[in-house]
DNA sequence: TGTACATCAGTGAACGCGCGTTCACTGATGTAC
DNA sequence: TGTACATCAGTGAACGCGCGTTCACTGATGTAC
């Protein structure tokens, strides 16, 4: 095994540990101790590896958030439809919290964590593919298909529910994410769907569609 | 000066200077200490008041959510239409946000916080006057003015969009709420709303609309 | 192919300090008669 | 109206422990020749 190889797997073993961790013990009891005893990595090695709590916890941050946003850009591709995109953007970032539980609770409760502003570069790279869902909108957008708005307020109006949905889900066990599921993927494409028969000029309109 | 009047004044000042702990330490800054530096207030008057850290955040936050609560239900007092009653929670909350920030800024970053399920029932009664908010709702959709789903979900249609922006904006200067809140207003209409000529036959038709 | 060396990976006892909590106490205010 | 008493409000020194961090060290792996 290469030196890289042998330190990856010790920093993967270490995140996974983390997770669990934060699965078992919540929040209070996500510290750097909890995470050596699951791990069975020890101390002086996670600060080898991720020089401090911090960056352990940005690092998990960082891995969880990738993940996340790597599904819902596979889960666009090769979409056309504006009604089928929003529906599979729905679709992947509630199946990832479904599956994933406990890593979209680590992401929404990280939100204002202050690893977030100290660990910028790396958690900007984690969430690269967010491109491919941009890309996605600007294209439809241009064609006048969607209601003229800044990018990042379609983003906030495409996620944003999904999100409020999640947050309430994740401490909320009456809450349904099946029943939610397609009526929130409609009613999202409404709000931003342009009909047709109501489109005027678009500012770009590209040669094929 | 009441007893009772007394407490309170004790109280509503230690509540006043976390708020501005919080603001000028941020999240990590704020603790006991700090609290007791700021208010003036000794530490184990705020243990007679509070009970514990916990308490006191406990305490901050229900009244940060009810003040939230408060002007949002009092911005849709005796607004009849759909897309009136929309724009003026949107308009609210983000005028909550603009005027409020700090405020909001906490509530948003205690949304997880292990102190909301510890009190779970002064947390409850901050939040009362959201019956009014669901009232103008369940009236419209009893209507058929709204699209047919679950009450819960249509709550997070409305309030998700304005939370994303509103947590994106907190860390995010860039962020233009100026600009986003009647687009932003409007997209959600369109997203919950029922054409008239598009109305089936509601669940109940009330006798006057 | 073996030896020497540099670098990376891993170890765990010990430290220290930040921060929530306790507690014995004093002062202020309301109530009973 | 005054006295005695109970209760509430306020004080701050001291405690203790949880938890992030340090550090001197050993072992493992790759590289140069």
């Amino acid at each position: 095994m290469a030196p890289t190889a042998r330190a990856e797997n010790t920093r993967q073993r270490v995140l996974d540990a983390a997770l669990s961790v934060y699965r078992k013990h919540g929040h209070d009891g996500f510290n750097i101790h909890a995470i050596v005893a699951e791990s069975g990595v020890s101390l002086g090695s996670i600060y080898h590896h991720f020089g401090s709590m911090d960056g352990l916890a940005a690092a998990l941050y960082a891995r969880s958030m990738g993940e996340l946003l790597g599904r819902v850009a596979a889960a666009l591709n090769s979409t056309r439809s504006v009604r089928r995109g929003v529906a599979r953007i729905v679709d992947a970032y509630l199946q990832f919290a479904r599956t994933q539980r406990t890593q979209m609770a680590f992401i929404h409760a990280s939100a204002y964590a202050s690893f977030l502003p100290a660990h910028a570069t790396q958690i900007a790279q984690s969430k690269a593919r967010i491109h491919e869902v941009r890309a996605f909108f600007a294209e439809h957008a241009a064609a006048g298909r969607i209601a003229p708005m800044p990018e990042w307020l379609l983003e906030i109006m495409v996620i944003g529910p999904a999100a409020e949905l999640t947050r309430r889900w994740l401490s909320d066990s009456t809450i349904n994410l099946d029943e939610a599921r397609p009526i929130l993927a409609e009613r999202i494409f409404r709000a931003i769907h342009i009909p047709k028969h109501k489109r005027g000029s678009p500012a770009v309109k590209p040669s094929q569609t």
